[in-house]
Order: structure tokens, then C-alpha cells, then sequence
DNA sequence: TTTGATGT
């Protein structure tokens, strides 16, 4: 009798949790994919260098690979702000026991590399507020850059999506991450600490648009002087998911992807402003 | 009036 009430007992428990763990995991699901225009970014077929799970931050998400140690992607949307804004003072870098890999705040010393940030601080903290700003300080936002590159030419190209892409669109999506050799064991040993070194980096931003969305993507190379022209590198979508295995923009209808993903048009974001302005740092 | 970091 006893037994029996015990077992019943632990079959609610059972259902409430498989219930309970399958309405949460749905939640969730539908809730990153809104978070993200036309979907987050997915992997077509199996691949244990695309396999990631995502996390989510205030103000951007993260698609994190337990394998590469990186973030594979992070997302972002971004508006333009008053031109007074400002924002909180630079944070400290933290470690983000999320990855369950122990990236400390100092595991690139010495390397050589940048801690260099895929959701960029000022962007992020400018338009989603000072706890977001402090996540973008998260290791599991971080992939090592080499300096010319991240406090140039990549300080250049974030500055242009916020102070001169921003203002030309109600708002604009941002996925951005790294770029790895197309062999994976050629590079599994170059690592500064556990985190697995890129040799480029991708941005995609797009103005979505109901019917004609605009979109212009770039990949810039690890070794960079800074002050190339951002034109130089300017690539469609469809490269990036040839380089990268993902699927970026998965609920795009086929007419619109071959469009948005296939062709390089730089029609309506006056690239040409900008292309060649010089960095804040030198 | 700094939106990128490192190392001392």
C-alpha cells in the first residue's frame, strides 16, 4: 500500500519533469528562434565542428562550441541611438562557467592574440543598457584576434554598423563569428590556452525588410595591417555558410534566400562613406 | 567627450 502511493507519487514527479523539461526545451526553442530574424542559425547535416548549444545574454545570444572552445556565432539586433548617448565605463573580462571549459580572463596572455569581442561593447551597450554591456564582457564571447585586426580594421567595421549602417534602417540584425581551416585536425593544436585561434572572421547585417530585406557581409583574414579599405572584403552570405557549415537565415523562403544570400549588392548602405575612414586607434 | 586591447 505504502509502496504503491510512493510509486504513484514518483509517476507524478516523472510526468511533471518530462512535461514540465519538454514545454521548457519548446519555450526556449521558440524564443531563440524569434530572437533571431528568419531563425538562428543551424547546421544542415551532422559535423562535430558545428555542433553547438546556444546561451543566451542580455541583449545578444551565443552559439557556443564545446569543440572549437569559441563562440561559432552570436547574434545581435542594433538601432541607432541619440547622438549623446553613453555608456558605462569599460567592465573587467569575466569567465562564463556556462562553457564548463575553464576559460579564465587570462588564458590568452602572452599569446599574442586580442581577447577580441563578437558582440562588440559599445554597440550593445548603447542600445541594450549596462547589464548587457557587462555580458559582452563574458570569455564566451571572446575569440582571439590578432591586434591589427581587432583595434583596426575590425574596430572600423563595428563602428560603421552603429554610427553609419544603424541610421539608414529601422533596425538591423547582426550575426558575427569566426572563421576556422577547412580542415579541422590542421588547427586542432592551434590554441592559445584551450580556445581553438581562427584564421578569419565573418559579420552578416542585414535591414530586414518585409518584402526586399537588404543584407552586405564581410570576412576579414587574422592578418591584416588595419587599414585596408572594408570594401576589400566584402562577400556574400552563401561564402560564409561555405566556410563556416552554418545555415544562416533557415526560415528565408528559397526565392528571397538566392537573392539576399547569393548575390553581392551593396545598393542602399553607402559602403563607400566609410570604406576607407580611418580607425579611432592606431 | 574614445566605440580596441596589452602589459607594466
Amino acid at each position: 500500500m505504502r509502496w504503491r502511493r510512493q510509486g504513484r507519487r514518483f509517476g507524478v514527479a516523472l510526468l511533471f519533469v518530462v512535461v514540465g523539461g519538454g514545454l521548457w526545451e519548446f519555450q526556449e526553442r521558440q524564443e531563440v528562434a524569434s530572437a533571431v530574424w528568419m531563425g538562428a542559425p543551424t547546421w544542415d547535416d551532422f559535423h562535430l565542428t558545428t555542433f553547438h548549444r546556444v546561451l543566451r545574454n542580455d541583449g545578444f545570444i551565443v552559439g557556443w562550441s564545446d569543440v572549437r572552445i569559441n563562440p561559432l556565432w552570436v547574434s545581435y539586433r542594433l538601432q541607432a541611438v541619440a547622438e549623446d548617448t553613453r555608456i558605462g565605463p569599460r567592465p573587467n573580462f569575466q569567465a562564463d562557467w556556462r562553457t564548463l571549459w575553464p576559460v579564465g580572463t587570462d588564458s590568452y596572455a602572452g599569446s599574442g592574440y586580442d581577447r577580441g569581442h563578437m558582440a562588440p561593447n559599445y554597440a550593445i551597450a548603447a542600445v541594450h543598457g549596462r547589464n548587457a554591456q557587462l555580458d559582452t564582457f563574458l570569455m564566451s564571447n571572446m575569440s582571439p584576434q590578432r591586434p591589427n585586426l581587432n583595434r583596426q580594421l575590425w574596430q572600423r567595421l563595428e563602428q560603421s554598423v552603429m554610427d553609419h549602417f544603424a541610421p539608414r534602417f529601422d533596425y538591423l540584425q547582426v550575426i558575427t563569428g569566426p572563421i576556422f581551416p577547412e580542415r579541422f585536425m590542421d588547427n586542432v593544436m592551434n590554441r592559445v590556452g584551450l580556445v581553438e585561434v581562427p584564421e578569419a572572421f565573418y559579420k552578416i547585417i542585414v535591414a530586414p525588410h518585409e518584402s526586399a530585406p537588404l543584407a552586405i557581409a564581410f570576412i576579414m583574414p587574422q592578418d591584416v595591417r588595419g587599414n585596408e579599405p572594408l570594401e576589400d572584403y566584402l562577400v556574400t552570405i552563401d561564402e560564409i555558410e561555405a566556410r563556416t557549415g552554418l545555415n544562416f537565415f533557415p526560415r528565408l523562403s528559397p526565392e528571397l534566400e538566392a537573392v539576399l544570400e547569393g548575390e553581392l549588392d551593396t545598393r542602399g548602405w553607402a559602403l563607400e562613406e566609410v570604406s576607407r575612414r580611418p580607425g579611432r586607434f592606431q
